[in-house]
DNA sequence: ATATCTGCAAAGTCTTTGCAGCACG
DNA sequence: CGTGCTGCAAAGACTTTGCAGATAT
């Protein structure tokens, strides 16, 4: 499955059917960008699509992350966050104030690859998170 | 409040009273390591102090993590973990088959500071997470 | 046509809260 | 003794599931 495909593309060609629902998630997913919460993407589908129900909502997210399309977020506040994959591999920032998320494009996995300090632990590494949490520009004018 | 003070004086200190069940909590906490689930800590601490509940359980976990006795980490698996405050900064490794989860002291961050490569960020870092997730050689070798 | 998907409602999990009685200091 | 703490039970928040009817291909 090319990663190129975009997310109306994977589905089909997995055997799933295009749903007026799932394409309002999808689709609020690319014009708002996120990440959003499972309650937000409601909020937001439902302008498009109402009467859309919870469980269309967590069923298709699943679903969604299951075939790469979507990126589950664990942050620090006891809520998943969605959002849409992108091309690029990130992280973020998360603000303790507001709880704004911003991708960043440090990584500092690849130097520590390098610099060949993981060998030892005997650990196969499949993928990593690194966040930053603290205090952003707006929240910091703001006190 | 001197990190260095050990758990209970840390309590007293504060004004908290120091009873049986904190005491357990605590001594099971000190004693297995971690982290553990707040269901793990239940059930560890019945042993000890049979008849506890999970209110008990969770007021006390709140209030361990308020006063740095103790550090909660928001693993990418859905239940949070609990684990005594070390004296080391650290991060965490994590098994995706077993789940288990270990310290390592490698630290991105510092290295980050020093490039100035967060500096561009308009962002005041408060703290940082770098979790490492795959499979540990335990599970590596059974399969 | 038919296998999949949705909405609804109900249940499941983890966590929090109100309250009366207990226990630490 | 008195405040704070616990156990109990109930509720809250988020997520999952079973099922009958609707929908995409």
């Amino acid at each position: 499955m090319n990663i190129r495909m975009n997310p109306e593309e994977v589905l089909k060609n997995s055997g799933y059917k295009l749903t007026q629902q799932r394409r309002a998630i999808i689709e609020v997913l690319r014009n708002s960008g996120g990440p959003y919460t499972a309650n937000e993407i409601l909020s937001l589908v439902s302008d498009k699509y109402s009467g859309i129900n919870f469980s269309t909502i967590y069923r298709n997210l699943e679903l969604l992350v299951r075939l790469g399309i979507v990126e589950k977020l664990n942050i620090a506040d006891g809520y998943c966050h969605f959002k849409l994959t992108g091309e690029n591999h990130h992280h973020h920032i998360i603000c303790n104030k507001c709880g704004e998320i911003r991708e960043i494009d440090i990584c500092p996995f690849d130097e520590l690859l390098r610099n060949t300090k993981l060998e030892d632990l005997d650990f196969e590494p499949v993928e990593h998170k690194f966040e930053i949490y603290g205090i952003c520009s707006k929240c910091k004018d703001k006190k």
